[in-house]
DNA sequence: GTCTATAAGGAGATAGAC
DNA sequence: GTCTATCTCCTTATAGAC
């Protein structure tokens, strides 16, 4: 059983005190006592505090919803439409639901306006992922005539629209919503858009 | 031509610094050199930095959608309810897109996770003002039977989650588009829904 | 890789003159 | 109501011993 290495906790204790104060309001000096050693410890691992942000960036750039969500198994299901953006929808809350992830959101929500370093933190880049998952989907279930004719790009939209709200405001917000509550209004609106989309 | 009271450009250039680098990231120093006096004359008018924040909060808390946007003058346009919701958006989008407007969502997008003094900054408050206007129009509107039945608490989160994506991401975000492509796309969204909803 | 010690500067806030 | 001067604390970051 291997220990975590100290620049993973780093990254970690980062993390959790960037998605409950900020960027600015977090500083080098709690990160290292919540790992457990002193700030110049740190400097170790990491050359500044821009680039402890700039790592965890680059961390969650990787993770894409096409690589942990979709499989083949899901896309199996392509053939029962409706069913299958359900189960699509709850994979992608069980995804944001993870506590990395609800961290994650909050620290893009919270520094979207703010320059740190040369990047540009945005929202958009990271909806881009949904966004085209979501073009996909409903590209090809235009094509199979499975859905109305719509422009695909607006249909993304109005599906992710909801679900990246209910990410924000209810996954990841302070309000302590059970999750059965979450899979509940997810699933009226997958109704809702399904009912208004299909043939 | 009476000038502006000093306590107004206070807030007036705070929210500007808040709306930039977020309420840690802005000083007191840079507020106070932005107002064009020293530090210590801002404690003449605000007790404290969070009290200037608060006093932000307070300002707008005050502003709703149904005193700035409806009127008798749109209410009469129920009789054709489409382009009432057309009227209404385009409105709604006018108002967001004031520069005092666009700074306070940023600064409440940024500080929604961040306690400020005892007060909690939560998205989902200032967001009930448009939800519960939406299920009033969609109520009446089902009343009268111009719509389909429906769940208005559903109609209203269909309804408004597109349009805060819309403000957070395109009217208030850091991406320069032109009013007419934001109208454009609010135009699609209500073409979309309306299809969905109409009897 | 972590420690102690310390530098250098910025922060919020106050005292008291004008 | 604004100024100068100052306090105290906290910040990021570095130097050098172990």
């Amino acid at each position: 059983m291997k220990r975590k290495s100290t620049k993973k906790i780093i990254l970690e204790k980062a993390l959790e005190h960037f998605s409950k104060q900020g960027y600015a309001g977090a500083s080098i000096r709690q990160i290292a006592r919540s790992v457990g050693i002193r700030e110049s410890a740190i400097y170790n691992h990491f050359e500044s505090k821009e680039e402890i942000f700039l790592a965890l960036l680059y961390q969650f750039k990787s993770q894409t919803i096409s690589k942990e969500i979709l499989n083949d198994e899901l896309l199996d299901q392509l053939s029962n439409p409706e069913n299958f953006l359900k189960v699509f929808t709850r994979r992608l809350i069980d995804f944001w639901n993870t506590p990395q992830e609800r961290k994650f959101i909050r620290v893009l929500l919270m520094e979207q306006f703010t320059k740190i370093g040369s990047s540009e933190i945005s929202i958009s880049e990271y909806l881009t992922d949904l966004r085209s998952i979501c073009k996909l989907i409903f590209g090809e279930m235009s094509k199979n005539g499975i859905i109305k004719k719509f422009d695909t790009v607006v249909l993304a939209d109005e599906f992710a629209a909801f679900l990246f709200l209910l990410r924000s405001e209810k996954i990841s917000g302070d309000e302590k919503l059970p999750i059965t509550k979450i899979y509940d209004l997810a699933e009226m609106h997958v109704d809702f858009f399904w009912n208004s989309v299909k043939a």
